[in-house]
DNA sequence: TCTTGATTTGACCATCTGGTCAAAGCAACG
DNA sequence: CGTTGCTTTGACCAGATGGTCAAATCAAGA
């Protein structure tokens, strides 16, 4: 009994509660490790409730993934050739990460995907995300070819962004734990700043 | 029946079976998504086999999570005062960039468990893994203080080092994803010589 | 109020999962 | 060969898990 198209504002309400309950549950265990009663309890729904509102735990997560994927390559998708190439890119790390302070379960879902062999989205990977970053590494290596930044690989350049900012959600027990619980945030977006500016200046 | 402390070669051989299969499904599944039948197929013995050489699931994993953390800090415990300050630290993210390409698994294993929020190694996140940073931290500091490398926050310093390599291991299929299946360590080995090159000299 | 369709749930099912156990297999030594 | 103790396994169990279904509840318009 699938859902239908137009949506009645419960609907769109338990869909909402189910998406935020199963983010919670996936994010922490993994697709393999959640399970319908931990995302049944955590929305305060019953199960079967659930499964009226979506077809099968594989539809929740899927669902979950395919919204977030979108969301999750916004930032990169808005570096373009309009301001300063330097700034631009120092705004991305800034951009990517306010996410992982902002959405850490959302970064943690994407990470346990990847982590299990990416079953779910190595096809997207493949496709959007190779293409997405493909531009964006031309962007970066016309920016370089103009003298505009350092010489460096476009695209070990992004995966060192995600990398870094990515770290302070999926990481976020172990730095607070090494930090004795302080904030990260505040000297992790400093220490970005720093690394990338020298890093991206012309030698 | 505990195993007892002598063992005979048979128990060394099965028992390092039984990590090496179970390293493979945790790293992948985590510790709530993998299962002793998945181990057991893995390391083509019985599922009752198995639990003749470990108590239960929670034995198997915490004595991999045990005996890798040991391993898994050795580079970071290398790092001392002998040598030239800013050759030290390249070293060390050589080091680690060398054992993601080793053992990626074990990075895996660590990355699931930090991201269900390390419920098995907390204690030794906030003891033995602090302690062991805050000590290379204040080594960083003097090196800062005596002007041999440059004024950076030693910890995020740290954090940086095990975001960027660690990640090739992580999120290794998304990285081949996007590099059309490349392999992304030589370019990776360069990108990182080349950004703590430029961002440990003095200004 | 009555009716209709959307929503919710208790009871249930087949399969999976961690774990047990008694019995069988096997190696080695006397 | 027979005994002894280590090793292996088939059968089994209780509880968890994904999913179904018919019946009950509820909201809102006629």
């Amino acid at each position: 009994m699938a859902m239908p198209v137009g949506r009645t504002r419960i609907q769109e309400r338990n869909r909402a509660t189910i998406l935020d309950a199963a983010l919670e549950v996936f994010s922490q265990f993994g697709f393999r490790g959640a399970t319908l009663d931990l995302i049944a309890d955590s929305a305060g729904l019953s199960k079967p409730n659930l499964l009226y509102y979506f077809a099968s735990k594989e539809a929740i997560y899927t669902e979950l993934l395919g919204t977030l994927m979108t969301t999750w390559l916004d930032p990169l998708r808005a570096l373009d050739d309009i301001g300063d190439p330097r700034a631009e890119i120092l705004d991305y790390v800034h951009r990517k990460l306010q996410m992982s302070r902002e959405f850490p379960r959302e970064s943690r879902l994407f990470a346990n995907e990847i982590l299990q062999g990416a079953p779910r989205i190595e096809a997207a990977l493949a496709g959007e995300l190779k293409d997405l970053v493909d531009e964006k590494a031309e962007l970066i290596r016309g920016w370089i070819a103009k003298g505009k930044i350092a010489d460096l690989d476009p695209y070990h350049l992004i995966f060192s962004i995600w990398a870094l900012t990515q770290h302070y959600a999926d990481f976020d027990v172990q730095v607070r734990a090494v930090l004795g619980g302080a904030d990260p945030f505040p000297g992790a977006d400093a220490y970005l700043e720093l690394m990338f500016t020298r890093l991206l200046e012309r030698q």
